[in-house]
DNA sequence: TTGAAAGCGGTACCAT
DNA sequence: ATGGTACCGCTTTCAA
């Protein structure tokens, strides 16, 4: 059933029609009514590309993946993130493109998506310390929001990040004070922006205590398991081995802990393991400049107006910071030998 | 740059550059290089809704996820599935669409991708044994294919899934071998097809042993960390307890891990602990009906030509089964008290 | 308050 | 080999 065959059959013109569907304002009521009533009783649904050419617009939004990146769609956040934004969008009349594209193919898949105008704005996931995209997609005009942020990139463009700074922050200030001194830090790759600013969460919190940072307890690689694993080994043979491993991912800490099953260790007695998957306490990057919120009660409540793609509108300034705090595995425990230095 | 643009600025009419550009055998060579080139160099891009207003195709596939299997997404099979298509997708022209919807909203959800045709196909994750919306799709007559199974629905349909039967049979065998008799099966939930699958598996192996298959050490739960943990704690104090937890999900495996940890048994002289997450030979429904093929490499060679929306097509039936056995995580010994039964 | 008609950007049929 | 034109399904201006 098209708008054609629908206003044929009420006797209407399909204008009509289309203004009573779509709210507009001189339609008399009784007309509206009997509009309403027929579309819902044929199931009537304006065709997606109809409209969109008509309008415009595309009644959609993209969310592009590296494909290097790949994993991400593993993690917690990034399923948390997607299915708040689905939910959204669905709620709006937006669909949800996902694309993943090969890092070399980057500037010609957004040069295309930009011309083919099937989307009306990109999510740009996993973000790196100076993500050359940004720039790619500054010039196409295309408007899109980052999930994450890229540190060294100066321009102004707006993103929605997870605080993984102060989550490392509080992470590391937990084993601290349970008396841990030396805490081993399985991080994520440095090219990665939420990587860096882990780390800097945890160096933080050490420097706050005046506890050494020690460059052999800190390791950055791609969040496989067998890099977990891989880190224990090589750690245990310090001569001032950890006494507490901090990991960037649950996959990391699977990896770290089957390491220390084998090592002979008792977890939690003679050693500690804190997964900090990601804390949910979203930022925005101002008040003033349109942002893309995130997880799934903020980007409901963040669902836009008629006409207005979700996601891309303006923010409440004064909407309280979201704090859904997310640990994903802890298990702590106290270490058995002194520790070394004295508690600033 | 548009069409009309285009061709006023080649002098040509639209019918000619459409046809140049889409392979036409009616246009001269040199013409059409003229056309090839101008295009390249304005960066032209037809635009997606108009083509597919003119043709009736969307040029994208849906994929559908419940809301209530979100954490679906965080799986290495479906993140590797989704990686497949999406690559598929994009070499032959097409986007995919995500789409999570709430598993209240599943009627009206595809009714309104029917009606809305903005997309060419669907393909239904996370399959349930009786799943409704497979019913539901062969009403609204839009093409479909299942990433998994529905062993109670007996009507005909697409469908791709990896052989699950067949891992857990293979990953109980190798529990077996070992000397274990008491393997405690940590599934999913049974209205999920895959996992009722998976304890076909496992009981097949034990039978084939003449071992005893005690409902006292099959559990069937989301399949969430606390879960495995839970598990185990349950299970330790049974009075033949078992020396071998076969986990469903890296999730719960993981949960199964912390929980042995603290118990104080030695992991891999005590127990054993295997996670299975999916062994993908893919298994197809037939030589002889359009299937989908997921698994990146397999979604690659199926990969249509033009006009022929990528995994909705005929596969070779003599392509060779694929095989690519994914062990997330194998930690096994032989236990430590002596097998209560003697190996058959 | 309603309707006719002109696009939106392509494709494809029918001529030439 | 190339071009004119109707049409895909909807929105929107202009006129009535």
């Amino acid at each position: 059933m098209n708008l054609k065959q629908l206003s044929a059959h009420l006797g209407l013109s399909q204008t009509t029609v289309s203004r009573a569907l779509n709210g507009y304002p001189e339609v008399s009521e009784t007309t509206r009514k009997r509009v309403m009533e027929a579309a819902d009783k044929h199931n009537y649904r304006p065709n997606t590309r109809a409209k969109g050419l008509a309008t415009g617009r595309a009644m959609a939004i993209g969310h592009v993946i590296p494909l290097s990146a790949q994993h991400e769609m593993m993690n917690p956040v990034f399923a948390d993130f997607i299915a708040g934004a689905g939910e959204s969008y669905s709620e709006a009349g937006y669909d949800m493109l996902l694309s993943l594209v090969a890092d070399a193919d980057q500037e010609r898949a957004y040069r295309e998506m930009a011309a083919k105008r099937n989307v009306d704005g990109l999510v740009v996931h996993a973000a790196k310390m100076r993500d050359a995209r940004i720039l790619l997609l500054q010039n196409t005009g295309l408007p899109f929001a980052v999930h994450g942020r890229a540190s060294e990139i100066t321009t102004p463009y707006n993103w929605l990040d997870v605080n993984n700074k102060s989550a490392f922050e509080r992470a590391t200030n937990f084993l601290l004070d349970l008396g841990h001194r030396r805490i081993c830090l399985v991080n994520g790759q440095e090219s990665m922006d939420f990587a860096h600013r882990r780390r800097k969460g945890y160096e933080a919190a050490l420097a706050a205590r005046g506890v050494e940072i020690d460059p052999a307890l800190m390791f950055a690689d791609e969040m496989t398991e067998i890099y977990g694993y891989d880190t224990v080994q090589r750690t245990r043979s310090l001569a001032d081995p950890p006494t507490a491993y901090l990991a960037s991912s649950i996959i990391t800490a699977f990896g770290v802990r089957r390491a220390i099953e084998e090592s002979g260790l008792k977890m939690g007695r003679d050693i500690s393991v804190i997964t900090h998957d990601d804390d949910l306490s979203y930022m925005r990057n101002g008040a003033d400049v349109p942002v893309f919120t995130a997880t799934r009660s903020s980007v409901r409540e963040a669902g836009g107006g008629p006409g207005q793609p979700p996601g891309f509108q303006n923010q409440n300034p004064r909407a309280p910071p979201q704090t859904e705090p997310f640990l994903a595995e802890v298990t702590v425990g106290r270490p058995t030998r002194p520790p070394p230095h004295t508690v600033v």
